[in-house]
DNA sequence: TTGAAAGCGCTAACAT
DNA sequence: ATGTTAGCGCTTTCAA
C-alpha cells in the first residue's frame, strides 16, 4: 500500500463537506438523510474521480460484523471437497455471505494455525470439515462464541452436522451386488477417519445380516502390496470388491490390471464415492454418489439460518441419502 | 458477534496497566519495552483466561498492510484449479501471507464483483486466472494500485505472467504420435478461451509444417452431436485424434466406446492436460501434462518478491515447460 | 440539510 | 519501566 488510497475523508476535503455527508450519500443514505440531489451527485462523482474503494475493514471494525463465514477443508484440490466449496460460496454468495476458504490438509497444527487466522478476522460463523481429530479444535472453537456447522465428517453433539450415514449406506451398497457375493473383500485407504470406521461397521454388519463371508483390508501406500493383497483375496475366494473410498479404487483397477482380472466378470466392483471418470472407465464403475450439492447447500443455509436466529437449537443432524450409480462393475 | 469478545482493553482494564502495556507484550515485544517478567506473566495469564484473540482488522487498519494475497479461479471444482489453489496457499502461507481464495464461475460479472470485495479487504497483492475477457477486469485492477501475477490464462503486457507456452506445447502432442497420423482432428471444448485459441493455431502449425492433413472441431454439448461428428471424422479418414483439455477427452472416449472403436488401435488419442483417472483407462490416455506444483509455486514466489521489492520491472513471463507422459492410448 | 465528534480495537510515538 | 494519546477509515448520534 505505497501510494495511499482515497479515502472518505479525502472525497470530505476536496469538496469541502463533511465525511458524514459523504459516508450517507455513497451508502444510498442520501434521500434519507434529505442531502440535495446536487450535492449528492457531485460526491458520486467525485468518488468515481478518485476512484474511492470503502475499507471493509474499517467498516466491519464499526459495525461489529464482517458477512465473511470461514470454511475450514481438509483438501481443496480433491474433486470431492472442491465442488463442496464451490456450492458452499455460491450458496452463500447469494445469501449476502463472502467466504473465507481454508485448507488444513489434514494436518492438526495448520488447522488450529488457520482457524485461529479465522477467528481473528472476525468471520461471522465457521463451516467446517474437521481434519481427524476433533478434540484439538473443539477448544480452538470455544475461544469464540460463533456458530459452527460441521460437514462430511461430524463434531461433537452439540454442534450442527450436516452429512450422510455411512454406516446404512455401506449397507446398501454390499446388498447392490447383482449377484450375491461369495465373499466380500472392502479396501480402505490408509489413514482411516471417523467416516471410514462406520463404512467398515457397515460392511461388517450387513454381511453378517446377508451371512457373506468378509474381511476388510486397509492398503498400503505401496501399489507392489496392493497387488499382492489383491491376489491373496482372490484365492481366498472374494469375488466382490468395495472400494471404501474413490481414491482406493484407482489402486485397485490398477492392480486388477496387472493380475489380468476382468472386472464386472470375474471380479466384481464397486465404490464407495462416485467420480466424473467412473462413467469413462472399462467397464464402467458402479458407484454409491454422495449428494454434494445437497450437503453443500445444507451446511450454508444452516449456517445462515443460525445466524439469523441465535436461538436455534444446537446439535441439529441434518443427514443427506446417497444415490447408487448403476453402472458395469458389479 | 452477541458476547462481545474480549478487546486488549479488557485485559487492560482487569489488571489495572495500560493497553499500551499489554499490547507490547502480547506481541513479544515485553523484554524490548523493559517490562518486567512478573507482569508479562500475568498479563499474557489473563490474556489466555479470557480467551483473547487479537483482531486482525483492527491491527490491519492501523498497520496498513493485511499480509493477504487474494487468489481469483474460474472454477475451484476443477481439480487443476484446485491443485493450484492448493500449491499456491501453501507456499504463501509458508511466506507469511494468508490466501483469499475466490471463485468467478467463468462469469464476468461475479468476477468483478469478488474482485471489488478483495480490494476492499485491503488485500496486498493478487494472483488471478482471468475469466475469458480480460478487458473487464483490468479497469477493476486499475482502482488499485496493487500487485498483480497472472497465471494460466495471460493479462496484458504490462502484468506478471506464469504459465505455458500453449502454442508450442501443442505442436509437441502433434510430433508425439507413434507412427505418423494420416489426419489429425482436434477436439476444442465450447467455450474457447485464449489458451484455446493458442492451442488450435499449434495443431495448425505443426500439422501444416509436417504436412498432415487435419481439421479442428468444436464440440456441442451435447453427446449424440459429439458422436455424430466423431463418426464424420472417422470417415474423413482420421486416425489421430487430439483432445485440447482434459475434459473433452470424457466426451471423446465416450463416443469412441458407442462407435465401437478401439482407442490406440483404430485410433490413437492424445489429450492436452492430464487427468488422476488416465493411467486406469482402458487403455491409459497419453497427456501432455502442465507442472501445475510449478506453475504455483512460481507464482506465489513471484508475488512475494513483487511485494518485497515494488521497483521490479513489470510485465515479466515465466513460461514453464510441459511433460508429455507416454501411456497406450497414442 | 449538513457538520462535529465519538468510538470500534489496535499500535507506536511521546511522556513521565 | 509504564501510561497517555493520537489516529488508521468508517458509521452514527446529536447538534446546529
Amino acid at each position: 500500500m505505497k501510494a495511499k488510497r482515497t479515502s472518505l475523508n479525502d472525497i470530505a476535503k476536496a469538496l469541502g463537506v463533511s465525511k458524514a455527508t459523504v459516508s450517507f450519500v455513497l451508502n444510498d443514505k442520501g434521500d434519507q438523510f434529505n442531502i440535495s440531489k446536487n450535492k449528492q451527485e457531485l460526491i458520486k462523482a467525485k468518488a468515481k474521480e478518485l476512484s474511492y474503494v470503502p475499507n471493509f475493514f474499517a467498516k466491519s471494525l464499526r459495525q461489529g460484523s464482517t458477512k465473511t463465514i470461514g470454511l475450514v477443508l481438509p483438501d481443496i484440490s480433491n474433486p470431492f471437497y472442491g465442488e463442496l466449496c464451490k456450492t458452499i460460496q455460491q450458496t452463500l454468495f447469494n445469501s449476502g455471505y463472502s467466504t473465507y476458504i481454508i485448507n488444513s490438509n489434514d494436518d492438526k497444527e495448520q488447522e488450529t494455525t488457520l482457524m485461529r487466522g479465522l477467528i481473528q478476522r472476525c468471520i461471522d460463523g465457521m463451516i467446517i470439515v474437521p481434519s481427524n481429530d476433533i478434540k484439538e479444535i473443539i477448544p480452538v472453537l470455544h475461544e469464540t462464541h460463533i456458530p459452527v456447522v460441521f460437514t462430511d465428517r461430524p463434531g461433537d453433539d452439540l454442534t450442527d452436522f450436516v452429512g450422510i450415514n455411512n454406516l446404512e449406506e455401506t449397507e446398501k451398497i454390499v446388498s447392490a451386488f447383482k449377484n450375491k457375493p461369495k465373499r466380500i473383500t472392502a479396501f480402505s485407504p490408509n489413514d482411516i477417519d471417523a467416516n471410514t470406521k462406520m463404512r467398515i461397521e457397515g460392511v461388517k454388519t450387513a454381511c453378517e445380516k446377508l451371512k457373506i463371508d468378509f474381511e476388510i483390508i486397509t492398503l498400503s501406500k505401496d501399489q507392489k502390496d496392493t497387488d499382492k493383497v489383491i491376489q491373496e483375496q482372490i484365492k481366498k475366494g472374494s469375488d466382490s470388491f468395495i472400494a471404501l473410498n474413490s481414491r482406493v479404487i484407482f489402486k485397485l483397477i490398477s492392480g486388477l490390471k496387472t493380475l489380468n482380472q476382468a472386472i464386472g466378470k470375474d471380479l466384481k466392483l464397486i465404490s464407495f464415492d462416485d467420480h466424473e471418470s467412473f462413467g469413462y472407465m472399462t467397464p464402467s464403475i458402479s458407484a454409491l454418489r454422495q449428494p454434494i450439492s445437497d450437503l453443500a447447500v445444507h451446511s450454508a443455509e444452516r449456517m445462515v439460518a443460525r445466524l439469523a436466529d441465535d436461538s436455534l437449537p444446537f446439535g441439529k443432524q441434518i443427514i443427506l441419502p446417497c444415490e447408487f450409480i448403476e453402472r458395469e462393475s458389479h
